[in-house]
DNA sequence: GCCAACGTTGGC
DNA sequence: GCCAACGTTGGC
């Protein structure tokens, strides 16, 4: 089973946020980078665990678990003239952005800080802890996944 | 708020 | 298609 690590900032969007949501349940929307879309378009599937991240927080790092619980799907953000991250490119006929639904599954009782990731010896080749890493998706190995669990 | 590392845009 | 300018991300 794959394992993905999804960013958010929690000022715009929080695992609790997640949890307050209807059946828990929220799209993830708002993704304009072309590799994380080909992610969600040929990888993500349905049942799949993801890591919630928290990037430009204090501190910074995980917050949690989810499950994807959708396939993908156009991002109507992108359509939304009035939204943040309307995209006129892309169109009903032929939409460019995708997003799945995820649900909130687990708080972690702290965030696992990303100071944390960085000095564990089984995470050296997280995606996430790469340089220059931007992407808000990144798949996450199942040995990683359970390094990261085992540090709440 | 700084700034390095990226991605995107657009002139040519 | 090159690449400089610009915008964004995200740790610190």
């Amino acid at each position: 089973m794959p394992y993905w690590l999804m960013k958010s900032e929690p000022g715009c969007f929080s695992i609790d946020d997640l949890k307050k949501c209807p059946k828990q349940t929220e799209a993830w929307d708002g993704i304009r980078n072309y590799q994380v879309r080909n992610i969600i378009r040929d990888q993500i599937k349905v049942g799949d665990k993801a890591f919630f991240y928290y990037s430009n927080a204090k501190p910074s790092g995980v917050a949690g678990i989810m499950e994807v619980v959708s396939n993908p799907y156009p991002d109507p953000t992108a359509f939304d003239p009035e939204a943040k991250h309307y995209d006129p490119k892309s169109t009903l006929e032929n939409p460019i952005w995708l997003l799945v639904d995820v649900k909130f599954i687990k708080k972690f009782k702290r965030v696992i800080p990303l100071q944390e990731l960085r000095a564990e010896p089984l995470l050296s080749d997280l995606w996430i802890l790469r340089q220059g890493s931007r992407l808000s998706i990144t798949p996450v190995t199942a040995a990683e996944w359970e390094a990261i669990l085992a540090l709440e």
